[in-house]
DNA sequence: ATTATAATTAGGGAATTCCCTAACGCCCTA
DNA sequence: TAGGGCGTTAGGGAATTCCCTAATTATAAT
């Protein structure tokens, strides 16, 4: 996750051709990691780890799009850099539209290549950035009762204590206590670090 | 701009093929408008058309790629579709890094076509949407005089009446003049849907 | 059965916000 | 020179929020 370091994924069933990315990453002070098969990353592949994904389409198994597809279903949030020999255009499309950052042709030069992994790295770096706020957030409303959260709502939504205690037939005083407490255990410290939290996890309330 | 019936904007030098997708889009019910260069495209285009973009690739004058670029540079929302006889990977790939939303080899199919601009359309009408909610909130945030937008932005940072009057060594009822003033302005009912407001227009504030 | 957690209500007081009216000085324009 | 918009300060009162303590009930866990 955030904070780990990041290492540069490869996947390629061509040895030699891993080996010469490795060693290309290698002298530039960049991780690598590098895996024969989709099917050997997908079993090693963590929730947590950060950096970016170099992937060839054509190979034995699973092919690059299908671990793209899969990827994508386990949400992943290394960008992914697709390589490849032969492409048609179908091929290239379809890898964009999966998500692809880039998609590079062989042979490409060493200079592309880096550009493009310092990019997908920069990248990931921000993606990282997002979801460690987003899962500090997660962690904290985790830690709120039903009645906690209800509250914190209609809270965001704007509604008064008054408004909260008459929607919910509960009273004032009972309000006052659930939203002190979704305060406290939030660690927001303002109402509007409260609708920050909320907005950036509204998508998954 | 949003409201607007959607149109679909067929960019293509060659008349045949301008003429046979619009008589397609029109037996759907879908309306057109055909050009046959970019710069006269270009030319008549308007930042409050709402719909989507078809666009060939090869033209004479500026290529389809070269269109993208400015569109891109003119904040447009419109999704666009890239469609082509003669594609080579780098093409597509520099299309789709351009942002184009789907990239479709002549032949096609009326219904991959169909299926494309559907989804086109769709999109833009979300991308609508959020870009007319945009806009209500920035004349609203226009309407404030400096030190309105100042007091906002302290409001929202979830400081304090006191706090704010400390830093701008005002005195407090001041500062409690231009929050009211600030909540008239932007008809804002809530304080959270004020931080709501300034969290969609943090990037132009 | 005892403990723990959650939800509820209550009282009181300090701090804050909200809304009203009212006023003064400044700068710019008609 | 007479407005009009802007920033400023002020007073007062109602409403609200915030923070403290305290107690009751229900449900779940040990």
């Amino acid at each position: 996750m955030a904070g780990t370091e990041q290492v540069v994924y490869v996947v390629d069933d061509d040895a030699s051709a891993r080996e010469s990315l490795c060693w290309l990453l290698d002298t530039e002070g960049i991780a690598t990691r590098a895996f024969d098969s989709a099917d050997s990353f997908l079993r090693a592949w963590s929730g947590d780890w950060s950096g970016c994904i170099m992937v060839d389409i054509r190979m034995p198994g699973k092919s690059g799009l299908q671990l793209q597809e899969e990827l994508n279903g386990l949400q992943n949030r290394m960008p992914v850099i697709v390589l490849t020999g032969h492409a048609d255009v179908p091929i290239a499309i379809r890898a964009m539209k999966l998500g692809a950052l880039d998609f590079l042709e062989k042979p490409y030069s060493d200079h592309e290549l880096l550009d493009s992994i310092r990019a997908a790295l920069e990248l990931g770096l921000e993606i990282d950035r997002a979801e460690l706020e987003k899962s500090r957030y997660a962690v904290a409303l985790d830690a709120l009762t039903e009645r906690e959260r209800e509250v914190m709502c209609l809270v965001v939504e704007g509604k008064t204590n008054k408004g909260i205690a008459a929607q919910l037939g509960i009273s004032e005083k009972t309000v006052e206590v659930h939203r002190s407490r979704v305060m406290e255990k939030t660690a927001a410290r303002s109402l509007s670090e409260l609708v920050r939290m909320c907005l950036i996890l509204k998508d998954q309330l």
